[in-house]
DNA sequence: ATATCAATCAATCAAATAATTGAATAGTGT
DNA sequence: ACACTATTCAATTATTTGATTGATTGATAT
């Protein structure tokens, strides 16, 4: 059998995507840039890993097509290529959710099992906030809310919610959204808003599906 | 930072899965695995790899929890674990296909350029069978047509097309397809029959995507 | 029982990948 | 020109991963 087949080529291309794809700080670089375009030192400090290591791994995603980069004065910034890289996470965590046992031990493990969360579809979430009668909270940092967020959300990180708590109408039911299905701030926020007699759900997903989906977002898109 | 929180131990599994599909090899497999069930040593064959290798990639799939073994006498039949297995190697291509020139290259240099050889939809293929004036060729081996295929199709694996030209209909225009979108059985099959003048054209994803698109099969599933 | 066959396991060696370090670029402000 | 900052590059080392080989398991048939 020849290794030069053009299938084999072709098929070692597409490998090479997921190779760079197959590990556990790249996909926390993807997770991140999911949010919006950001520069490398920034995501270094996010996620706790050198800058040079960091930059290594935004060139390896750079070259398998994952990302692409800009560079501005000193800095550069780097976004995701497309949307398809958006599919290529969420099959992945639906394969690793539906069929890997871990998965589920590790949610369950550190906070309430999915179930109990009650999870709201988008389309749910959707009618609900045009009725009114639901608050949205936006778990993420301040500057990941400011490149983009659900309309009318407001944006409480995990570490303010003390400080904010007196500010939240009681009657309304709360839908709490972060990065993604498994970004764990939204669950960690339900939880703590329950112990605290609220209503609270989670949104299935994060802000970078519903973007995708193309539903109504804060700022409205400029370009 | 802790390399213990939860988040972390999530995206380990999620890379995990992705380093699964990480291999030219394995993803060979699973290509050959999303037309229907198969016993290792089938696969070892078609892949021209040994025996022992295959499994242990099989295995490394299993894990990952990419694909599901059954055992039925001596053999150990495997098949994908779902359909979201599909959707990872569709978004995989497609940012192979759009974001790295090399596959472009590849297909450009065997075969004449995609564009030329005029993919038809899904939608499109299902409208003209309905019409009844075109006629489609699998080109997929024998084993692999007999565990599904698209209604009416005809098998004509590459190496019979001499022996089979008599036979077609030369009126017709003839729509080719196999495994899927980057599968260059069908790129060859194309190109073939136009050198012979036939019209001919090729779907543009293959036999997998068909049948996760819930539209019309042959044999008519039994479960 | 024994032979046979499919698949897996275990051990080995070769190759690829990741993190770290310190040096090198390239753009900014003074 | 100079220092300063953000990023990248290059070299090193430790670790992981892949292919091969031959032995082993488990199921079937004679």
């Amino acid at each position: 059998m020849s290794s030069e087949t053009p299938k084999r080529l072709l098929f070692r291309q597409f490998a090479a995507v997921a190779k760079a794809v197959a590990h556990e700080h790249r996909l926390e670089l993807l997770e991140a840039l999911a949010q919006g375009e950001r520069n490398v030192e920034l995501l270094a400090n996010r996620t706790g890993m050198s800058v040079a290591n960091t930059s290594q791994h935004l060139q390896q995603m750079r070259r398998a097509g994952l990302i692409e980069s800009r560079r501005e004065g000193k800095f550069t910034f780097y976004r995701l290529s497309g949307p398809a890289v958006l599919d290529l996470l969420a099959a992945l965590t639906r394969i690793g959710e539906r069929h890997v046992g871990e998965v589920d031990k590790i949610v369950r493990t550190y906070f309430l099992s999915r179930d109990e969360l009650e999870p709201v579809s988008r389309s749910e979430l959707l009618a609900r906030m045009k009725d009114g009668d639901v608050l949205v909270i936006d778990v993420r940092p301040q500057d990941e809310f400011a490149s983009g967020h659900l309309p009318n959300a407001i944006n409480i990180p995990l570490e303010e919610l003390e400080a904010q708590l007196a500010t939240l109408d009681t009657k309304k039911e709360i839908v709490a959204y972060c990065r993604g299905a498994y970004c764990v701030l939204s669950f960690d926020m339900v939880e703590r808003l329950r112990a605290r007699g609220f209503k609270a759900r989670r949104l299935e997903d994060g802000w970078p599906e519903w973007q995708a989906a193309g539903l109504p977002v804060d700022p409205f898109p400029s370009s």
